[in-house]
RNA sequence: GGCCCCUUGGUCAAGUGGUUAAGACACCACCCUUUCACGGUGGUAUCAUGGGUUCGAAUCCCGUAGGGGUCACCA
């Protein structure tokens, strides 16, 4: 039987969840979905200093939303806890001195001032294994009389690490361009290159997904693993997600994050669906895609190893894609928040308005400005009557509106087949063309040069009061 | 600066020695249509650069340029 995949998202809770991160978040779940393995949520919070209340709160609650389910983690549980670092700190302790049994760390007690004489001229410094030679004896003394110390790894002065990366091919780094980087701090806390890879393997974690900013490290990781006699994990890198071709997004910049978006009114797929096309595409060359369906068409070879720019135009109409297949009340109820905003809450038929609104919006963000025409009729242009393609002016509209005024108040059904049947046997009585008198209609009772819907419609919307009343307002300030 | 990595249209991208170099977004045009949309059809536009290797290179090799990452008691 094949092993269990496991994969993880390891984010710190340092005040947000970043669209790079989610997009990091989301290839793990689809890769462990997909092989009907787990996906396990770890917060590394190791560095007090950059702690941010309420962020570990964030990152449940955008996964959660956006439907990244995890496994296990700090609030759902797990055999593998705890999820949260900083509740592991004895874990890494006892590993640690494991560690330094087996050659692979050293005590290192060296202060500040020491360390800072060590630089070079570019301000670069380089630990030079100074506590790496001292003997057994002086560690015993200077750890008995409480001299402040850190651990450091050893790594050999000699020889490359190499590893193969299922995005990025084989990646080889020397090990003299490499330090003996801190594993444990004075304070006692590891720092992420130590807690990671403790973590990863006691968590049974089998592939490794992250950004690529680990890229170069992470042969001192496998150092590590090959020092406990442990099984490297898979590596995955990603590539970066770009504001523009020299930026990474961050919300540091005020780039947008997913609660962000989410805000903004797009479409909680959309969302998820485009960020999965970012650095990634399927082999079946679709675009538009569910969770469910990302989860079945995910592949890590179609991963690619160049950063990608994350253009919201698409996502925007990734968005509208969604919300023209949605169901006029899912479109009420998932677009309640701006219907709220409007000035049409309240006071229509919203399911009627979703209707129109529908195919005409990519956001639920454009719902006030594309509703509250029904509710604002001010002095709209006049020009607006003179149309080249509809054949239409000034004069035509001073005919056809008191016509269509007439017909209106007489009908007893308002509705929708009513208005359409009148308005085109009028059409005919008139000897005109349809664009000629529709168009004019609408400007007059709209004073839109677009609006969701044709004539029909609107009136509908409006009812036989409401229309009667900016059609005479309108011929009024026409004869003026 | 050292080391690691990246480079196909405006953007996302397919492509792994022989293709008319897919597709999508955006843009433009036309059709449909009572407006605007939706939908449909078509169009503009790409292999960073210089050398090789090869009968043949977007694909392989080397150099150059540009970009990113890393070199923390941050992750």
């Amino acid at each position: 039987m094949a092993e269990k995949v496991r994969t993880r998202f390891a984010p710190s809770p340092t005040g947000y969840l970043h669209i790079g991160g989610l997009r990091t978040a989301l290839y793990g779940y689809l890769y462990a979905k997909q092989r009907g393995g787990d996906f396990i949520l770890r917060i590394e919070d190791t560095d007090l200093q950059r702690y941010v209340e309420g962020s570990v709160e964030i990152i449940y609650d955008t996964l959660k939303d956006s439907g990244i389910m995890y496994d296990e983690g700090p609030d759902v549980g797990g055999n593998y806890g705890p999820y949260v670092q900083s509740q592991r700190k004895d874990i890494y302790t006892e590993y640690a001195k494991k560690l330094i049994e087996l050659g692979g760390a050293y005590y290192c007690f060296c202060d500040k001032e020491r360390i800072e004489s060590l630089r070079d001229e570019n301000g670069n410094c380089r630990y030079d294994k100074h506590c790496l030679h001292l003997s057994k004896e002086e560690i015993e003394k200077k750890l008995a009389s409480g001299v402040p110390y850190v651990i450091r790894q050893n790594i050999p002065e000699h020889g490359t690490g190499s590893y193969h990366d299922l995005v990025y091919g084989d990646i080889s780094v020397d090990f003299k361009d490499m330090e003996d980087g801190i594993l444990i701090k004075s304070d006692g806390m590891p720092t992420y290159n130590f807690a990671n890879v403790v973590d990863d393997h006691l968590m049974a974690i089998t592939h490794v997904i992250r950004g690529s900013e680990y890229l170069s490290s992470t042969p001192k990781y496998n150092l590590m693993y090959d020092a406990f006699g442990w099984k490297r994990p898979v590596y995955i890198h990603l590539p970066p997600i770009m504001k523009d071709e020299r930026h990474k997004l961050s919300k540091r910049n005020g780039d947008a994050s997913y609660a962000d978006f989410v805000e903004k009114g797009f479409v909680k797929e959309a969302i998820v669906n485009y960020i999965a096309l970012l650095g990634w595409s399927p082999k079946e060359n679709i675009e538009k895609m569910t969770l469910k369906e990302l989860t079945e068409h995910f592949s890590l070879d179609g991963i690619s190893k160049s950063p990608s720019i994350f253009d919201e135009t698409k996502m925007r109409w990734l968005s509208g894609e969604y919300i023209k297949e949605m169901s006029d009340e899912e479109f009420v109820e998932r677009g309640m928040p701006f219907f709220k905003k409007s000035k049409v809450y309240g006071k229509y038929d919203l399911k009627k308005i979703a209707a129109l609104l529908k195919t005409r919006i990519e956001t639920f963000a454009e719902i006030p400005e594309k509703a509250d025409f029904l509710e604002e009729f001010g002095d709209y242009d006049l020009s607006l009557f003179t149309h080249k393609k509809m054949k239409t002016d000034l004069e035509i509209a001073k005919k056809v509106l008191p016509a269509a005024r007439e017909l209106l108040a007489s009908l007893d059904s308002f509705d929708f087949q009513t208005l359409h049947d009148e308005l085109m046997a009028l059409v005919g009585r008139l000897g005109m063309k349809n664009g000629q008198v529709l168009w004019c209609v609408r400007i007059a009772i709209s004073g839109k040069e677009s609006t969701p819907g044709g004539v029909m419609e609107i009136a509908e919307l409006l009812g036989k009061e409401e229309t009667l009343k900016r059609l005479d307002r309108s011929i009024e300030r026409l004869n003026a």
